[in-house]
DNA sequence: CCTGGCACTCTGCGCTTGTGAGTGCCAGCC
DNA sequence: GGCTGGCACTCACAAGCGCAGAGTGCCAGG
């Protein structure tokens, strides 16, 4: 067990590593923090931590730098989150209240996101499994083309052409749009394959190929767009990373443009509070020297889809954590109104 | 006027200098291509080019590199425009036959340019303004609340909420849905405003402020989409770049992350045919050592939005706007289909 | 108009050296 | 037992130097 003198060394460390960006010493430690004990005190206790794991010298007779063990320490043990000053608050909320659609939103929260913790923000769209229906459309367009519209409670629309198997009438439509409303509206999204499952029976024999084919259809764009949607931004903070530039650089972005990554990544975070994932804890191998802060956020108590932001190892969590967590906050809000 | 063979020398620094990244020696020019003439001949050939402003030294008793001047001619007189291989276009095919809705055709647009290009893509949506309705859809989600759907041609989709100054009932809703389609439906955005104008006199007087309201909506919907959207992929490329790194690739990405600007410059490009914009010639400050190959798409003879990619200026411009125009004329076929 | 030759000018690389920051360890002090 | 000052040691990094190589411009001759 680390004593408390050590443990202030290393949040001393840790804070002026991600202030500087240098490798901090004994020296330089005793200056900008007062401990009330020399330089050679210090020495002893960073020598501790190295034994531990917690720093590491990047070469002999360098300064010593946190590693991913000792941001963990830091994040769980150390560091608090710092809430965002109300006037922070106040502009978080005017920005996103200029939203027109859920596109804008997330296109929104995005942009604050990358502009107020100055790295890479990452948003995924509300996710369709977690939603209800608020309404399912259907539009003639042709005599054997159906188009079907999905609108979500969340306020995402999405919409599939269908070939229908046999021509199908403007009433029998009609019919089918009322009974199929009735039944999902206001239903969760994984509810709809049981809900809809006996209704072809409820039509007339030619038209049940028909109806059938929309049905699938529709349980079709539920599973499909269950490979969920997300924005990202501000990768041109990415280049106040170190300045050993394109070794870094090039695997993060790669990453980023991956969503199947940037989902699972998302995924495996908890499902309540904010998650922070340092170095090496986030399993895909390009993100090994960056950090993953995220969080769910959503209209009711429930989360209904995440957002966080993609940084370098050396970052300034508290500040971070803030504001993601405030942003979440009131997107939330937000789509809670809508 | 240059000579001939000068043009031929101009052409070979910009190709050695695109394989290699290089400045091209007299030498070295006079090995890999058979010009019959000795490396002398060669050096006052570009003593000459370089006058003309066609070619520079990074710095005396160094090789060569093309100005933009010099991209310009090899561009406008040296150069055709590379077609694609049949396997290749197979291949571009086959991966834009997969997808299922607008987005995903984008997404896989993107994708398929930066892969090919091996730089970065950028793909406009379709545009609201050059597109046709196919319909407008409304549905009452509460008394006194209409959600309005608004569907493409091109099979975007755009909603919104419409809060109504009086409840609307089923009957006058079914009505307005069918005057408005029956005038809308099939026509351009554009001639919409006109079309609708007089439509609240059709009916009852304490209809006609809801009919309003929705009716603007509508047209706010038509000039705020007309902000488009568009989605970039391929940023990772951006680290092929020169080593000389942050300085190049930071402002790329900035601009890349102002859609405002990119917009702004696929606007500028021409609008039929394939537009090159080298170095300098861009507007923009931040893209003065990009160069940007861009064209218009669309499902008819008429393009209804564009596609390009971003590069540095030393880029291989046959075989890029060769994948260029080639995509394009794919995406436009995958449209007019659906 | 082309060519070969020649003197000249740079950049880039490898080498050496010096400096400074930082460490580890030890003996002494409280 | 824990803290402190002192001391020798290690390395990364910057500066200075020399050298090789690539490339140029110019000129005289074919």
């Amino acid at each position: 067990m680390l004593s408390e003198r050590r443990l202030q060394v290393l949040r001393a460390i840790v804070q002026d590593y991600v202030g500087t960006e240098e490798p901090v010493g004994s020296k330089a430690l005793t200056e900008r923090h007062s401990l009330g004990v020399s330089p050679a005190t210090i020495r002893n206790d960073m020598a501790a931590l190295e034994d531990e794991g917690y720093i590491a010298q990047p070469h002999t007779s360098a300064g010593r730098i946190p590693t991913d063990k000792g941001y963990r320490l830091f994040v769980d043990k150390l560091a608090g989150v710092k809430p965002m000053s109300p006037p922070e608050r106040r502009a978080i909320q005017n920005f996103l209240d200029g939203a027109v659609d859920l596109d804008d939103v997330v296109a929104r929260t995005v942009r604050l996101l990358a502009q107020l913790t100055r790295q890479v923000a990452v948003v995924q769209y509300p996710s369709l499994t977690r939603s209800t229906v608020r309404h399912v459309e259907l539009l003639s367009l042709a005599p054997a083309r159906v188009m079907l519209v999905l609108i979500t409670d969340t306020g995402r629309v999405e919409q599939r052409m269908v070939d229908c198997p046999a021509p199908f009438g403007e009433a029998s439509l009609a019919d089918l749009r009322a009974r199929l409303n009735s039944r999902v509206a206001g239903r969760r999204f994984t509810d709809v394959p049981t809900l809809v499952e006996d209704l072809p029976e409820a039509f007339d024999i030619e038209d049940r190929g028909t109806v059938s084919t929309v049905l699938s259809t529709l349980l079709e764009t539920l599973v499909e767009e269950n490979e969920e949607r997300l924005m990202i931004g501000g990768t041109a903070n990415l280049t106040r990373f170190g300045h050993d530039f394109p070794l870094t650089i090039r695997p993060v972005l790669e990453a980023l443009e991956e969503q199947v990554v940037l989902l699972k990544l998302l995924g495996e975070a908890g499902d309540s509070g904010m998650t922070v994932r340092i170095g090496h804890e986030n399993a895909y191998e390009g993100l090994n020297s960056t950090s993953v802060v995220s969080v769910g956020y959503g209209s009711g108590g429930e989360a209904v889809a995440k957002l966080g932001v993609v940084g370098p190892t050396r970052m300034d969590y508290p500040g971070t954590m803030g504001a993601v967590r405030a942003v979440a906050r009131y997107v939330g809000q937000i789509l809670a109104e809508s």
